[in-house]
DNA sequence: GACAGCATACCAACTGGTTGGTATATCCGG
DNA sequence: CCGGATATACCAACCAGTTGGTATGCTGTC
């Protein structure tokens, strides 16, 4: 389209560095305790600067989680278990990727999106609506190599749907999020992320391999 | 103990009032965005009473966690699901019973401590404690039946534990609430939420049938 | 290529209202 | 008439959002 939009440039505007500064400070507090402040101090920028970008806190985090749909897309887009022939393989691939980024302090692989929709479905319809896109589009990524594995297999009828294993993925991933932070200690909490994971994929395998043998349900 | 904890009471005081306020106010807007004279308003109390009580917005959150604990531990105490001789009909019978209250407007179904959990992991350790302490409890309740399960049909060494597999159980349905939230209509999250527990009883049943043929991992 | 004209990007200071919390007064049962 | 429970009035800090203004860059014209 244009420049603008294409090219984030060498010295990054106002309103990227408030996207960015948004993406880590909201993981770490929380959307409704951070301040509009917060976010001004973290990104370098003053407030003048924040409402001119953004007509309110609200728009900015519509602005975010839009964001951070871009930047999962581009990123899992760029992964490498998109290769293998196998769609089961892209599938099993997928989650193994998804175990293998739970590193590092919690807000650091926790969901943006999964955060702000917790605090945000009842007041703001516009910031839950951009959340739900932005994990039900990314859903929707995972449910193309499901179906090609189920159609492959000649799975039908078993009682569920690529739709509804691609949401139980990210059903499995915001859950272990949140027992990440309940947990409290920092290796701790991605350990017991992985082993959410781990179960998750062990469902997968047992899906395909049991259906196939018998998949009259 | 004694009887301030025991009984209820005809006439509430102002300090249950304020947890029953907490309850749904808190599930429904998040931790941050309540603030003390909402909780207050939906109690029918005044400030006075609310620092009477509770030393600060914070403590009333411990609280409250800790009561959620109480409460939810006296209604799955109670429920039926315990009645079935075999271990593993006990722990699908509270998958199946998780399932069946999945119903009513989101705030009605979710849970309180991982609303809280996820705002106050960062910003306060009492909280995160207070929340952790209810959801590891609770699964500790269903680890026993897991654990019995997998004794009775002889499997360890499977690459899962007991515990690791309660506290999936917990994961997914914390993922499912969130899905939930969302989702956005009122029906619509509830059954995006069944889906996903459908799927973790599916795994479960797998789990245990397959693992009993061969159990060589 | 110089320069007027204009839009964009940004800033420091401020505002009205809300926040968590306090000080103090009143109610009421034993 | 004492002490826990509740109510009223209030405060300093903080909140999202506004203001009036400046710096910078782009665009067309001669």
């Amino acid at each position: 389209m244009n420049q603008k939009t294409t090219k984030p440039a060498a010295r990054p505007t106002a309103r990227e560095k408030l996207l960015d500064a948004a993406f880590s400070v909201i993981r770490e507090q929380g959307y409704s305790a951070t301040s509009v402040d917060d976010l001004c101090r973290t990104a370098g920028v003053t407030k003048g600067a924040f409402f001119h970008h953004f007509p309110s806190k609200e728009a900015l985090a519509v602005a975010a989680a839009n964001h951070w749909s871009e930047a999962t897309g581009a990123f899992f887009a760029a992964a490498p278990y998109h290769d293998p022939k196998d769609p089961l393989d892209r599938v099993l691939g997928y989650v193994d990727f998804r175990r293998a980024i739970l590193q590092g302090d919690v807000p650091e692989f926790t969901c943006l999106v999964g955060t702000m929709v917790q605090e945000a479905y009842g007041s703001s319809p516009d910031i839950r609506d951009a959340c739900r896109a932005s994990i039900f589009d990314h859903a929707a990524n995972i449910e193309r190599d499901i179906a090609e594995a189920m159609a492959e297999r000649g799975i039908n009828n078993a009682g569920w749907t690529a739709r509804s294993l691609a949401l139980h993925t990210q059903a499995v991933l915001q859950g272990a999020f949140i027992l990440a932070k309940a947990e409290g200690t920092a290796d701790g909490g991605a350990n017991l992320a992985a082993q959410s994971v781990d179960h998750l994929r062990r469902y997968i395998e047992m899906l395909f391999t049991t259906e196939k043998l018998s998949h009259a349900a």
